[in-house]
DNA sequence: CATTCGCGGGG
DNA sequence: GTGTACGCGAATG
């Protein structure tokens, strides 16, 4: 075998492990990449400091090269280069530190080592590789840019471990589901878990799908069994599994868990319920993913796609002769996209009055914050270059910002294929091209690096982010609205709202070929990709609670021409509503949707009604799934920091006191069983120990069905106690029961 | 009533 | 990459 595709790569030791499959048959070798860093300082004391290193023999070796030290300096300067044994590299961490404070810069230390090596051979995960017998020379067959590569093809099982009530019950049954199913339940528990790792081994696979809940269990029940050493799932025999902690950290205001990184050595384990990239675009985009942005899939199926973009422009950074700073430089004010998004807020206003408006058309900018990146050569070194004159070079809007007209950008260097590909993408999906399906998910995972490579722009810690060259994104986008608007205005549009990248439209009887229009000539005037989203028949726009006569845009809902619904901010869309007020509002909605006007919109109040009658009855007679009553939220804190007997809190607390731990940022799923006790530990039960055929809270369900459908009539006159005394009107609810 | 808590949005 | 939007609705006490 001297071909296949590359499946997996890590360091070990001061060698680097490949592994390369052809579907359920893979080999490996290594290839000689200790750690290494680069520093920069003064002529002499570089000299110097190579003289220590190669003295105390801290080093492997050391040499000089010619690089560049800052993104906005063209100049290579000359660097020194440091490998070290990597079992002193830790060692040297904090030594080097205390350097820094000396004038000495570091460089590359935090780069992570697999990737790095595939930066520099200019190799890429899942792409289709060639190698020499003895593994010393691997070159790539593949162009990492091309749109119709062959995915390589894997061996894929899925394992499944049973009992599932605690993270720390004995392993009853591991069932294996791939070619062949079968269910490993005989013998003592530490057999059953040894025969796990025995049939991976002969089945070998490429792909294991295992849950991080299921792996967490092996894990401590191997440990109970004191065979922890003998976990090898992966084709790396010299590899057991990992026990790591799942770590809470804070973004966004919000609590994330990341659950333990363990990887399957020498195969690719992807935990199908924790893996956002996984869950959004599959495979497919999994190995788009990792074949663009080089981080090895296993590893970018657990990591966001902010990391992603992030190592394209580190692998960018290292086509360009630029060293990555250990650290960002220049620490700057942090401004969130969401608090800019306000601030356009206030751009155009809405027409106060009612929130019910039909014939109103809305068109979106295609990826409008990329696609100004790319077309504006928009980037921390380009902004206020030294390079240009302020005076000829084009300036942004309002802040009179000059780029850069001598040389292309990093950041646009990254994202010009992104949106190319993209596009193309889309576009043999919408002509129905063979292979569509998975163009459909590659191109969702690419959009995800479109979307996040934006935010690292203004992020003050991100390795390529600049404040200036946030604004200039934004001050460019809120030009090109308004020039939208404008253009609109003129061909006799009235616009209702416009914010970031959208537009509300309204003009009497004007058609799909009459915005089709409207959007060319918008892309005329500001060079970007505008689209039709779609003429609703109605739309309404909720009333905002500080001005009820102002509606706002974050709480809107409507139905297009074609019957499909649209809707934003309400119940249905909140990941915290229960299944079954999810599927009724929906229901009321789909009622709604035939409604030409304002007058037949409200007369159809009655078949809501109806609705929810039915959906009151199915509650309280029992006629519902478990699945359906279930609240899932997002846990901020630990189970003992509450400072209220909240439902998310007494969950929380019933889990941890039968042991099952539960960490910031985890999902904890629970059925309200009585609301109103006034024993809060008597209110909610989380999933784990509801039992099919217990209580659970009907009129607190009916009530939130009865809310989610007095949403769909608010800011009309009917609120929520009016909607409630319509279901509740005795007479006709004794009809119909 | 004040305070606490979690969610949204990009396709 | 540990970045602490900000407005809203619902629940607690």
């Amino acid at each position: 075998m001297r071909e296949g595709w590359l499946l997996d790569i890590y360091p070990d030791g001061n060698d680097m492990v490949l592994w390369v499959t052809r579907g359920g048959s893979a080999r490996s070798f290594r290839i000689h990449y200790p750690p290494y860093f680069y520093v920069s300082a003064s002529e002499g004391r570089l000299d110097a400091l190579r003289g220590g290193m190669e003295e105390e023999e801290v080093s492997i070796s050391t040499g000089y090269e010619l690089k560049r030290t800052r993104i906005r300096d063209y100049e290579r300067r000359r660097v020194l280069r440091v490998e070290v044994e990597s079992g002193r590299f830790n060692y040297l961490i904090p030594r080097i530190q205390s350097l820094e404070e000396r004038g000495y810069r570091f460089f590359n230390v935090d780069v992570p080592r697999a990737q790095g090596f595939l930066y520099e051979r200019d190799l890429f995960p899942m792409g289709r590789v060639s190698f020499s017998s003895l593994g010393s020379d691997i070159e790539s067959l593949d162009d990492r840019f091309s749109t119709d590569y062959v995915p390589p093809p894997l061996k894929e099982v899925r394992m499944d471990v049973q009992p599932k009530t605690s993270i720390n019950a004995a392993v009853e049954s591991i069932r294996f589901e791939g070619e062949e199913e079968f269910e490993l339940d005989g013998g003592n528990e530490g057999e059953r878990i040894l025969d796990a790792v025995g049939a991976l081994d002969e089945l070998d696979p490429d792909v294991v799908y295992l849950t991080g809940r299921d792996l967490s269990q092996i894990s401590r029940r191997a440990a109970a069994r004191g065979i922890s050493s003998e976990l090898r799932f992966g084709r790396d025999k010299t590899r057991a599994l990992s026990r790591g902690r799942g770590k809470s950290y804070f973004s966004y205001g919000t609590v994330y868990y990341k659950q333990p990184y363990s990887p399957f050595f020498g195969r690719m384990r992807i935990d199908p319920e924790n893996s956002f990239m996984y869950e959004d675009s599959g495979m497919e985009g999994l190995v788009e993913l990792a074949r663009l942005t080089k981080i090895p899939l296993q590893k970018s199926s657990t990591t966001s796609p902010g990391t992603g973009i992030s190592s394209m422009q580190i692998d960018q950074a290292y086509r360009d002769g630029l060293l990555i700073p250990w650290r960002k430089q220049e620490p700057e004010e942090f401004k969130s996209a969401l608090q800019l998004l306000e601030c356009d807020r206030g751009g155009f206003i809405f027409e106060p009055g009612k929130g019910f408006y039909t014939g109103i058309g809305e068109i979106d900018f295609a990826s409008m914050y990329p696609s100004i990146m790319e077309r504006h050569n928009i980037s921390p070194e380009t902004v206020l270059c030294d390079c240009c004159d302020g005076a000829d070079a084009p300036s942004v809007p309002e802040c009179g910002y000059h780029i850069c007209t001598r040389r292309r950008g990093l950041i646009p260097k990254v994202i010009a294929p992104l949106l190319e590909r993209r596009a193309y993408y889309k576009e043999q999906v919408r002509r129905g091209v063979e292979g569509a399906p998975g163009y459909d998910m590659r191109q969702k995972a690419i959009k995800w690096l479109l979307v996040t490579c934006f935010g690292y722009l203004g992020y003050k810690n991100a390795r390529f982010g600049r404040v200036e060259a946030h604004e200039a994104v934004t001050a460019f986008g809120r030009d090109k609205l308004f020039k939208s608007a404008r253009a609109a205005e003129e061909a006799g549009y009235e616009v209702l709202h416009g914010i970031v990248d959208s537009l509300w439209l309204k003009r009497g009887g004007a058609t799909e070929d009459d915005y089709e229009e409207l959007c060319e000539r918008i892309e005329g005037v500001t060079g970007l990709r505008i689209s039709l989203e779609g003429i609703y028949r109605w739309i309404v726009f909720l009333p905002s609670k500080m001005d009820p006569q102002v509606p706002v845009l974050n709480r809107y809902f409507g139905t297009f021409e074609d019957g499909e619904i649209k809707a934003r901010g309400i119940e249905l869309r909140r990941s915290d509503t229960p299944g079954i007020v999810k599927r009724a509002q929906l229901e009321m909605l789909n009622a709604l949707s035939e409604a030409r006007d304002l007058e037949e919109y409200v007369e159809r109040i009655g078949r809501c009604v109806s609705i929810i009658r039915r959906y009151s009855r199915w509650i309280r007679e029992g006629d519902v799934d478990v699945e359906d009553l279930i609240i899932s939220r997002r846990a901020s804190k630990a189970p003992w920091e509450y400072s209220n007997l909240s439902s998310i809190a007494v969950s929380s607390l019933k889990l941890h006191r039968t042991g099952k731990t539960v960490k910031p940022g985890q999902f904890i799923g629970y059925v309200v069983t009585d609301s109103s006790s006034p024993d809060p530990w008597e209110r909610v039960e989380p999933v784990e120990f509801y039992e099919e055929g217990s209580r659970y809270d009907a009129d607190k369900y009916i009530d939130d069905v009865i809310r989610a459908g007095a949403t769909l009539f608010e800011g009309l006159g009917y609120g929520y106690e009016f909607m409630r005394s319509l279901v509740t009107d005795g007479s006709r609810q004794r009809t119909l029961a």
